[in-house]
DNA sequence: GTGAAAGCGCTAACAG
DNA sequence: CTGTTAGCGCTTTCAC
């Protein structure tokens, strides 16, 4: 039973006095009288008084809430951007309102809709792995609310997003692989037409290719995800094609391919090297421990809450891309240089 | 730049006719002519028109927003309840606001402060650990706004709460590592001050009390993290009081210790079995993979999403503690049966 | 069957 | 220095 909030007006009842004068003396209008301002705010504090967000929001057409929309929240990756978002945007006044597409692009859909309807002042959208039209995000974007992309990104649309630079990242790492002394080398890779998976594939082959190393498509194998990394380790084990380093689209796949190797009892890295991407929590708690990449998560929120506050209040119409530095973690599941 | 989003009276002045008409149009009211309805509808939806929340909101003096404080979004637990929160949040058609407490007293005042005055319909709260006043939250229960408390709940304050019953379950997982050999046990516990932390360290004492092993405090240690059972682990082993098991208050600790007896080359769960807490990604990664007790807090969020909503809309009065069943989960860490 | 008017809580332009 | 009025977008009596 939600019980009668305090009102601006209730408060002007009181004191006999109007609403718009207790509205001024709360936000300290010159105009008023130190008397009065003294009298409002000690009433105001008395009666625990909150500004009413919504009807603030109504009038302003602002609603200083900031939308997102996320695959799956339960994912350290995306928590982690998450948790950067929210921080800048607390600082700053906005709220979040999280929604998650559970990689259903329908579920998408839906949200845009909820978040438009609720008035978001911007959104902050990491799109489901398989959305191929982007009509829905093209709909938002033109009636003026800002959308700025992280990590999974929408090709042919101009807009703004924070990256990384996959390609370099993936070529770095694989560099290393072959640097301690790598020379077959697989990938476990992620879905083609998500751009941060094909870019990881083309660091990979690019750097065997600079490192003369011949490359072809077979070295490519699909699996992103701990039980996909597990079966096929086991798998190429089977037919006796396991090689001697494996870089993983990410973390998870790499953990599944570590806890088969270790059930397979080959030696890590001294017989296989494994490297992963992302530096998520798991990459302390794998045996051994896994050398990865660098995503920095936290960073990415925090810019494209940056980037699109930026945006909300200034109103620029300058599109920006903004490249978050990966770096290499090095530890135990790679020999040493 | 915010363009102009469609309204009603957009609308109505298009068609010529009243703001009303077309609101009871929209709505399919009974008095309204086919045609009109007909022609309303179809324009709107050419014009993309969608209702205005905000407006809806100060109106029905009802948000359809839920507000969440945690402690932290980047932990797969919280996260894990977060996704079962809107889940049914999304079927039933509201919005979560996500705020974090980072474990700060003062940050979760704010966060009070904030979605209160954003007027959501409600909140589900896991405290800080060492929140001691609880004013805060019987304030905004005096303003009839609901909130439903889970897993780390508020002593003396009588509200409804989604927990797992931690006494039993620890007592549970202690009496399987005694029924599989374990005569020398150890807890590594979370500050005695959160109910949830010092409930598994009862269960623990008493599985050792009523299963004929003495008790004493010195079996309890204060580590709670990663690098506090990693660090603690590396101590015991330095004055030679490595027991034969070690209960842990969670399955990051849990990993700390598996991570320190691999370096230390301690056969588990030969030598020491080892049983975590919540069932997390991590148990199934680590080295050997960690039994654990099954803490389900996708089942959490959906239950406390569940009760709170219908105590936002049927305004009911009782208090509702619901206990989400737990279960061990058996890997291998410990030893078999 | 439809329109006019009031009001949700607040602010801002306009008076005085 | 303070009050009155109008309006943000929408719903809901009350008229006709």
């Amino acid at each position: 039973m939600k019980s009668h909030q305090v009102t601006i007006k209730d408060i002007a009842k009181i004191l006999d006095i109007s609403a718009s004068t207790v509205s001024r003396a709360l936000k300290d209008h010159p105009d008023i009288s130190i008397e009065t301002k003294n009298k409002v705010k000690k009433l105001a504090d008395k009666l625990k008084y909150k500004p009413n967000a919504i009807a603030l929001s109504l009038q302003s057409n602002k609603s200083h809430i900031i939308g997102i929309i996320v695959p799956q929240i339960v994912h350290h990756f995306f928590s982690t951007v998450i948790s950067g978002i929210e921080e800048l945007a607390a600082d700053k006044g906005y709220n979040i309102i999280i929604t998650q597409s559970n990689e259903s692009q329908k579920k998408e859909l839906d949200n845009c809709q909820t978040l438009l309807s609720g008035r978001v002042d911007g959104m902050i959208v990491s799109r489901t792995k398989d959305t191929e039209n982007f009509d829905h995000f093209r709909n938002i974007l033109n009636t003026g609310t800002p959308i700025v992309f992280f990590d999974r990104t929408c090709h042919g649309i101009k807009t703004d997003k924070v990256i990384i630079d996959d390609y370099k990242a993936a070529y770095d790492a694989t560099e290393y692989l072959i640097k301690t002394g790598c020379k077959n080398l697989l990938h476990f890779a992620g879905p083609k037409n998500l751009k941060i998976s094909s870019k990881r594939m083309w660091g990979f082959a690019d750097a065997l290719k600079r490192n003369n190393l011949s490359f072809n498509e077979e070295m490519i194998y699909s699996a992103d995800n701990f039980s996909k990394g597990y079966n096929l380790t086991y798998e190429l084990y089977k037919n006796n094609h396991l090689p001697d380093g494996i870089f993983t689209v990410n973390d998870m796949t790499a953990a599944g391919t570590l806890s088969a190797l270790n059930e397979l009892k080959i030696k890590v890295p001294e017989e296989i090297s494994v490297f992963g991407f992302t530096n998520g929590i798991i990459s302390q708690i794998t045996s051994p421990s896994l050398s990865t990449v660098e995503q920095n998560g936290y960073l990415m929120g925090y810019s494209a809450a940056e980037i699109l506050i930026n945006k909300i209040e200034n109103e620029t119409t300058d599109i920006i891309s903004k490249i978050i530095p990966t770096k290499l973690i090095i530890r135990n599941s790679t020999k040493k240089l």
